[in-house]
DNA sequence: CATCCACCGGAAAGATGGGGCT
DNA sequence: AGCCCCATCTTTCCGGTGGATG
């Protein structure tokens, strides 16, 4: 067992030992001159640019800002759900729109904009207290707005308060919101108004990336919310390279040459036209060019970047997840690591598991439970899962198959604190086991 | 072609722990 | 302090599933 470990890289620039010849070395980095990047900034993901860095998405600030134009004249704008993939400018264009209506509200109009990620607030009740907070201004309502501990209901009590005190009209944007729990909030807000639960207009925007989430949406829901859809379709290659051309002053002029930026609008087309991971690709190569001390961005740094793009979000996911989970994966990474298969039955991966947690003594979990984190590991999609029927001699199979390299996510999960003890028992026990 | 295997997954409720309110 | 609320993780129980099998 001596595969490279993923972090030693980063390790050893790291470490404080040996090396160094008594000059200061973090000095030495960090007032080093960027000779790469101007203004790295820009390539961040949640950076908004300016109206004219906006590229191809016309039609659909234009039709987003029809639905909401009565919110200026202090009226109810429309709802509306926004559905399309990942990177094709759905928050982008919101997020624009909804400041564009605040700055531009008639007089005496106070618009509010609110932006939810769903993803990370998933709970009706913490997308309302995050709401809440957000808007709320201390020093005008009197009212704190503590994180958690209070009921959903005095969240929403909290919330209709701090409007009524000082907004005509809120425009909220709800992103990813198909990774809501429960719809119970939009309905709360869309009847906000006629159950007189507070005075100020409330217009939502609901960005989902699945086309069936709007259909799947309770029937009472969508009869109280009404909402306009609109649809965001891919970028293609030609809007991608503008995109990024509009971005090049993040770097020093003249660092990229001519077919970096085709080349990354090549990659991300090919991935459904994603402009995230477009500009992704290219800061990761503008990052690889600064760390090999490169004058220029070229071709091969792209190349690089992609697949490296690809594996940091990949590792982040992975350090992310629970520890039952990650022993979960350990199982299935050592079944997959030792075996010609890479398809296995729960049940087997089941045994794997109880033996590791009965190894370095954490809680085995009950199967059943087991088969939800294997479930919630498929969606986050790192685990791929098939459907067998072995029919009278074995009922219903679930088929669990790691989606990435299984020595990658081995060597990622071992870095675990609470799993490097494995490794070294694992050689011999291998040998039983198998 | 009805049966039946044994695994799947929904429902409900318990445990634990974070925190606010009066 | 004592009570309430919520989120998250977990267990227990049990009806559902659907193709290989005889």
């Amino acid at each position: 067992m001596d595969l490279p470990r993923v972090n030693e890289p980063r390790r050893s620039r790291l470490r404080a030992d040996g090396g160094d010849e008594g000059f200061d070395v973090a000095r030495e980095i960090f007032e080093q001159e960027d000779t790469i990047f101007a203004n790295e900034s820009l390539l961040e993901i949640d950076h908004v640019p300016s109206a004219d860095r906006i590229v191809g998405r016309d039609d659909e600030i234009r039709m987003l800002a029809e639905e909401l134009r009565s919110a200026v004249n202090g009226h109810s704008p429309e709802n509306v759900i926004i559905y399309g993939k990942t990177g094709t400018g759905k928050s982008l264009v919101s997020r624009h729109v909804t400041s564009r209506a605040k700055e531009l509200a008639k007089d005496g109009v106070s618009i509010g904009t609110a932006y939810v990620d769903c993803s990370t607030h998933s709970t009706e009740t913490q997308a309302v207290s995050t709401l809440a907070r957000h808007y709320n201004e201390p020093n005008v309502t009197q009212l704190r707005v503590p994180e958690t501990g209070l009921s959903t209901a005095a969240y929403y009590e909290r919330l209709w308060t701090v409007l009524d005190l000082q907004y005509d009209v809120v425009i909220i944007i709800l992103d990813e919101a198909d990774l809501m729990t429960d719809d119970s909030i939009l309905m709360k807000l869309s009847r906000a108004g006629e159950s007189g639960s507070t005075s100020c207009r409330i217009g939502v925007i609901a960005i989902s990336n699945k086309i069936e989430w709007a259909d799947d949406l309770n029937e009472r829901v969508k009869s109280s919310l009404q909402p306009k859809e609109m649809a965001f379709q891919p970028y293609d290659a030609t809007q991608l390279e503008r995109i990024m051309e509009n971005r090049t002053d993040a770097f020093q002029s003249g660092v990229l040459t001519s077919d970096v930026i085709p080349l990354c609008a090549a990659f991300a087309a090919q991935d459904f036209g994603d402009a995230r991971k477009a500009i992704d690709i290219l800061r990761h190569s503008g990052n690889l060019a600064y760390k090999q001390d490169a004058e220029q961005v070229t071709e091969t740094h792209v190349r690089e970047a992609r697949t490296e793009a690809e594996k940091d979000r990949f590792k982040e996911l992975i350090e992310g997840v629970p520890q039952q989970a990650k022993a979960v994966l350990l199982a299935l990474s050592i079944l997959t690591n030792n075996s010609a298969q890479e398809e296995f039955a729960t049940q087997l991966v089941y045994r794997q598991y109880s033996n590791i947690c009965k190894t370095i003594e954490l809680d085995t979990l009950s199967e059943r439970r087991f088969r939800d984190i294997l479930k919630e590991q498929a969606f986050l999609g790192l685990i791929d899962i098939q459907k067998e029927n072995r029919g009278r001699s074995g009922g219903i199979n679930l088929l669990n198959r790691l989606v990435e390299d299984s020595e990658i996510v081995y060597e990622i999960l071992i870095d675990d604190n609470r799993f490097t003890e494995l490794d070294d028992n694992l050689d011999q026990r291998r040998v039983q086991d198998w």
